[in-house]
DNA sequence: GCAAATCCATACGGCATCGTATGGATAGTA
DNA sequence: TACTATCCATACGATGCCGTATGGATTTGC
């Protein structure tokens, strides 16, 4: 077993560099051998087309973006209130974000990606609405609280606005405060 | 002067439909033209280049996205919170939001575009800032819950969960009424 | 009807990328 | 050393799109 030179997971990782930097349209095959100083020989030993490296994308960013996530919060010590917290803090940083919002904007003009990210969301919400059930009033209640703090995480970096003085994580943590109650 | 068969209008929102569909990689000169059932012998005669016809599409994005939506909200009888119950309603459609977001995307990877949404993020965000002021307790209220309502709409066409027997737009409603105390 | 303005069809050269084919290079294994 | 697995370079034809050039078609105003 030689050892390997550029593996399938280096492929993968500068395709997810792409996505988040252009869109799905600007993984290409070509510009990516060249990112990765070779030519795009490789590439076709490890995948069948562009396609596969494409769907191989999407298991990554599922796997990284939703199970590992949950796992990591789950794991971390206190309450429902801290636990939420520590998700506020994880996903509100920018890294995984850009291919986070790259994949929704892909959503809207392929189903097999739509299936994918409806998958991703019901399980994490799931995972939102367990941690805000045990201090809300009824069903209505955590559903709302859900969205709006889900919402808001999108929202902070899509959202290009100025908030006058305050930066974008103060707002963020003031709306996380006023939805932990 | 003659009457005009594909005028300017024409391929701009053709333009914006693809924008909407696919992304601003998907505005192509020549499908968009067999899509209007011309060739694109005419385009090169409006616009100097695909470029032109990009800018174009960003201007009337700009003017009926948030000059136009402010001027009826403002025209709409009623207090403050009766303005906000018409503002979800209007920017709750799923028509503009393809574009809306499409325009989003596309403004992470090129910074003329995104300097045009930092304009109009602030001029709307301004606008429900205005609306919320009235009854808020200081401007950190104002702030959260301006951020949150905004974020509330863009996120309610972004996430692909679903709510358990409950409509998207019951849930964006039941927010509202939360934010509006 | 004639001229002007407006729009369209067609053909062309150029570029980027796709996927294929084929042989070569490099590194572990025996 | 020889063999095998893994990866890369190069060249090729095909496709889709860009922007240009040129002449033709259609409508309106006179």
């Amino acid at each position: 077993m030689a050892i390997v030179r550029t593996p399938r997971g280096a492929w993968v990782q500068a395709g997810l560099r792409a996505l988040a930097a252009g869109g799905p349209d600007a993984v290409r095959v070509e510009p990516l051998a060249t990112a990765l100083g070779v030519s795009k020989g490789g590439f076709y030993w490890h995948f069948a087309d562009r396609g596969a490296l494409l769907e191989e994308m999407l298991d990554t960013w599922e796997r990284t973006g939703t199970e590992d996530i949950i796992a990591r919060v789950e794991n971390h010590p206190g309450d429902a209130r801290a636990k939420l917290r520590k998700l506020f803090e994880i996903t509100g940083q920018p890294e995984g974000l850009a291919v986070e919002l790259a994949v929704r904007d892909w959503s809207r003009r392929d189903g097999k990606v739509a299936a994918r990210l409806r998958r991703a969301d019901n399980q994490r919400l799931d995972f939102v609405r367990s941690l805000f059930r045990p201090f809300c009033a009824d069903e209505d209640d955590v559903e709302v609280r859900s969205m709006l703090a889900y919402s808001a995480v999108i929202g902070s970096y899509f959202i290009a606005a100025e908030h006058g003085g305050r930066t974008r994580s103060q707002i963020l943590q003031l709306a996380l405060d006023r939805l932990l109650d």
